[in-house]
DNA sequence: TGCCAGGCCCTCTTTAGGGCCTT
């Protein structure tokens, strides 16, 4: 389990380039603290535009829900307060870290937490899975999912509950009892065929 | 007018190309 609390968080977007000038429509994230979901950040924003109808139907949120929604810039406010300097985790946390900082940006703000990634790790350790977008990985490990997959607190908590099993996993597999958020990272960096190795040699350390 | 993401990772690779992920 982590001992330090984690910000799971998940974009819905304009499309897939803040270089494009693609911007945020909804943030959603979880507080992980030791392993347990104590706070969560929910907020629709509105991006200045009108957003295409394929993303309306992707979502499910469109233009008349994004009317009334308060700016980018003061939902983006509120979460920099939410996620103060916890570190982070997204699935493809390419994706994004870069509308994060693309939208801090705007504030004149930087992200000071690091960044992990679920979809780097469940390539590393669930190799068998039928692929690895966070819907068909939610099913290959049974995880109960109850709501929209595609809205930002649902995909959120969801890539928290994968986290979480998959740290499980790892635990149970090399008999260890904790694995630090470094090491997370780390291994979401090595090649896959040293995976095992960097494990083995973490538990004998530890033990 | 034409073009239009970016990073990871595998392989028929490294003087490259293409699939996978995210919206």
């Amino acid at each position: 389990m982590l001992a330090n609390s984690i910000v799971v968080l998940d974009f819905e977007t304009t499309g897939l380039s803040p270089d494009q000038g693609d911007r945020a429509i909804e943030i959603g994230a979880v507080k992980l603290d030791k392993g347990v979901i104590t706070d969560r950040f929910q907020a629709l924003m509105n991006p200045g535009r009108r957003i295409s109808s394929f993303i309306e139907h992707y979502t499910g949120i469109n233009n008349r829900m994004l009317a009334v929604a308060p700016t980018c810039a003061k939902v983006m406010t509120d979460f920099s307060n939410f996620i103060g300097s916890s570190n982070l985790l997204a699935h493809n946390a390419a994706f994004d870290s870069r509308f994060l900082a693309a939208e801090f940006s705007r504030l004149g703000q930087l992200v000071q937490g690091e960044f992990a990634c679920s979809l780097l790790l469940a390539r590393r350790i669930y190799q068998d899975a039928p692929n690895h977008k966070l819907g068909t990985l939610i099913d290959y490990k049974n995880i109960p999912s109850e709501g929209n997959f595609h809205r930002a607190l649902f995909d959120a908590e969801m890539t928290a509950e994968l986290w979480l099993i998959m740290l499980n996993d790892l635990c149970e597999r090399y008999g260890i009892e904790h694995i630090p958020f470094s090491l997370v990272k780390k291994l979401a960096r090595t090649p896959k065929a040293q995976v095992n190795k960097l494990l083995t040699n973490y538990a004998a350390k530890v033990s």
